[in-house]
DNA sequence: TGAGTTAGAATGGCACCACCCGTC
DNA sequence: GACGGGTGGTGCCATTCTAACTCA
């Protein structure tokens, strides 16, 4: 299947979430992330180490051959024609969203625009949801919940392990620090999902 | 003096950068915030309460009368006319970076950019910056330094207060929260070295 | 310079305000603090932790060097002949009051033993103020300015840091608190209106 | 029966204690307060409204006969001989003292004193106890327990209705105010325990 | 007059994260 | 040397109370 994860908004997660989901699928089938992002951070992230999957930029996407799987990380705010465009060849369009203000702002929009668009299914991911006490996660979801838009059960916590990930250049199971395997569950529950919705 | 607040990634904290720098320059000359970013941040922001200086969008900008400091927020990833056309047309670039990796790949690029161009001085300004006991903050600000990119002295910690702020549309100042002092001090701490910068 | 706390009335802050005033100075220059109330209470407090200047009683005060300051801690109602000394050979005397009927009453009957003197100026400080909604700080400082006493533009607020403070005999910016940086800024005002009055 | 208040340290709610025991035994038989303190609190208090019962300064105490119960109010930090006089010629002795180390230290000293001389039996009164959440209260009445001082059970917690009953020179429970009837209750409870002890 | 509202102080609890220990 | 637990420091929320203001 192919997955495409976007956002008009960057720094909530999105090329992490692109990592995560690909090194998820890796387990089902082979997978091949695409880093459409002009600013190549997944190219960069699986510079530094080692990933489980193929990581390509989109122009060498199209010399590859057709894996099993697919994730895409396209530019924060992809404009309209590319939007379009990723919407309409994907199985799944997967819109991450960290729990605060701004980002939901951005998030509105880009759900008016994809209104208009003959597109796949999308799902809002919450990312980045920050520690107890905070109950920003809780609340932004119940408050998305009312709006009716598709939302995955899961979430992801805002934890200090994965940027060590990124930093050493492995997905966040590789890291060692106390919550990497708290945070990759919380991927594995996501993608459990992402599986279900596209399969 | 134009300050303009710039980045390649979003989430940042560029919005919150160009509110607070507005703000702590309003108390020093009338200041005009021009929201050039597409997402309109600024002015969702400015529309959710009060703001102690006048936010207006790119277009409408033309039409003010031009005040004592003007700040910018442009948007996320310029593309490079747009950089060009920016930097050479103000007194201060200002550059929010996170302290994480991805963040500092994109800086590394914009940096890049702005290397071929005639442009304005421009500053790195750590944003975000995660408390105590992380040491991300002061690591990613020694091996900044050894860059030798130009950094404020001050950063800007992350605190609950400004996403309050953002929630409210007020300056973090006006937030009820205890550390809300504590972060608009952090920006009256980067807006001295603005002005005595740009000025 | 040579600055005098004294009172009528105990349980004004006395000590606390001699205590953070030398330590205030002590940022200026090489200050001592003299213990001359009969209770001792700054020896104490000095004798539990840690103060940046020296303390002493008032006996041991005349084999001391006299250094840049010396901040003096009277006995709570000092006897007619100790206070005329007291007043005539300091360039300034502050008399801390809280903003209660009783210790305005004793503060009263102090000024008008002080008219009868020939005295170094004097300025009374509100302490121990407590926090909002009482408006105890505010109304006795304007019934105190129709008076015509003179009264120094800050005050001390009633914080539970400052408690802490003397427990562990340190000044209270060394308490770990989350007041304990506003109680010493409101100290910090003070001293500088102490500076400029005396000097 | 006679009871003097006495404390080393003012501001610890000598005056408030003597008052309100006046009050209280008030109610069982004529009553005097002789107040003893040369700043004359006491007397100032009943000027500005209504006691239930005389209030006399020291001197003219010896014209008045002496009715069923006698309270006095000495000065804060008594000379040795009329320390040792007043705990000689009462019934008890109330040592009234706030729960902060400064106070504490004070009562130490008086404690000391007060070993060496022949006197009534004494009882330490915890007042201005700081309201929940802080535990000041029972954490000092649990050290002071340790040391085997006698100790009132009962305590007076700090309410703004004191320093309203003090304005306005009534006792506290002919204050208008939502804690008047709560904080008198408390002077019941001790008053309780001083006939029990003293009678 | 009395109830609800609001604002602030202060503590407790929980989580994150770094450091400092041991042990293996 | 690597791992694991304990410690401490911090951010954040929840709780509880005081005290003033507002409204019925």
């Amino acid at each position: 299947m192919i997955v495409t994860v976007a956002s008009f908004k960057g720094g909530v997660g999105k090329t992490t979430t692109a990592i995560h989901l690909a090194a998820f699928l890796q387990g089902y089938a082979e997978t091949l992330l695409i880093d459409a992002d002009p600013n190549r951070s997944a190219l960069s992230w699986a510079s530094r180490g080692q990933l489980p999957f193929q990581v390509v930029d989109q122009w060498q996407a199209n010399d590859i051959p057709r894996p099993g799987h697919v994730v895409i990380d396209t530019q924060a705010r992809p404009i309209a024609d590319d939007l379009a465009l990723l919407a309409a060849t994907c199985d799944l369009l997967v819109l991450p969203t960290t729990p605060d203000i701004l980002a939901l702002d951005a998030l509105a929009l880009m759900v008016q625009h994809l209104a208009g668009l003959a597109i796949a299914p999308y799902r809002v991911l919450l990312t980045m949801i920050p520690p107890y006490p905070s109950r920003a996660g809780t609340e932004v979801r119940e408050m998305l919940a009312t709006t009716g838009l598709p939302l995955f059960e899961g979430g992801i916590r805002r934890y200090a392990a994965f940027q060590k990930a990124a930093l050493v250049g492995t997905a966040v199971y590789d890291v060692k620090d106390p919550k990497a395997e708290i945070g990759w569950q919380d991927y594995v529950v996501v993608g459990r999902e992402v599986l279900a919705a596209g399969g």
